[in-house]
DNA sequence: ATGAAAGTGATAATCATTCCTATTTTATTA
DNA sequence: TAATAAAATAGGAATGATTATCACTTTCAT
């Protein structure tokens, strides 16, 4: 595992958030000036093939990277695009029960608007 | 509603199928040949804020469009991409009750291998 | 017909992500 | 330790789906 490597899930394990590939170079940097978004994107890709970090797929927004790994949902903001992790709503195996199929896996993502933007209208 | 519109809804309500913008662009010239894609791109956002026509966000592909907008879910095979229907695996109901706030809506894939592609190997 | 509003086709721009390559780092072996 | 091979990096260019722009056409109410 090369420094920077250590360097990128570091950040995403320093706190439970959902940061986009550039907000990691931001904070990566702090501890590494010459890091490229191009090694950012590729140790991301190589740390989602180990299962170390997940990718959350946005529709109209830079995809999002989740150091946390372990069963779990996540809600989205429609307002202010921020993710929340939730306890998980589904499971391969009763999707593979309703559905009479191998399951490979799911991607769910459920819509609704924050406290903080709702509290805003 | 243009001519354009209902052409690119027309390609979408003739099978059950879930094509790209290409895709749809391709079949639409069958019938009017001068349609560009940047028609079918603003139509198709059109008919997706109208409810009739239902977007598909794919992970590392070009987007689908599925003409038809009761409540199903979608079934993504792995290997070829294809996307299958499949009757409802969730519902908002459900999802308020579990996650105890109000919920905008939801967008679920279910990964599968195919059966087309499990017989190729 | 006329003028305003809406829609179009063609093309350029955007921007997240990937690719390329010379160089640097790391690991290996003598 | 020096030499060498392998792997990874930084930086910049390329890619490609989607959106924006804009001159021109169509639609439609007056």
């Amino acid at each position: 595992m090369s420094r920077q490597k250590e360097v990128i899930l570091g950040v995403l394990r320093a706190q439970r958030f959902h940061p986009t590939a550039d907000e990691i170079l931001l904070r990566a940097r702090q501890r590494m000036p010459a890091l490229a978004l191009g090694t950012v994107y590729r140790n991301l890709k190589a740390l989602c093939d180990e299962k170390k970090v997940r990718r959350i797929p946005m529709e109209d927004a830079p995809d999002r990277y989740d150091g946390f790994v372990e069963p779990h949902d996540h809600l989205v903001c429609t307002v202010c695009g921020k993710v929340y992790d939730v306890p998980p709503l589904q499971s391969k195996e009763a999707l593979e029960a309703k559905l009479a199929t191998h399951v490979d896996g799911y991607e769910l993502k459920v819509y609704f608007t924050c406290p903080k933007c709702q509290a805003k209208n």
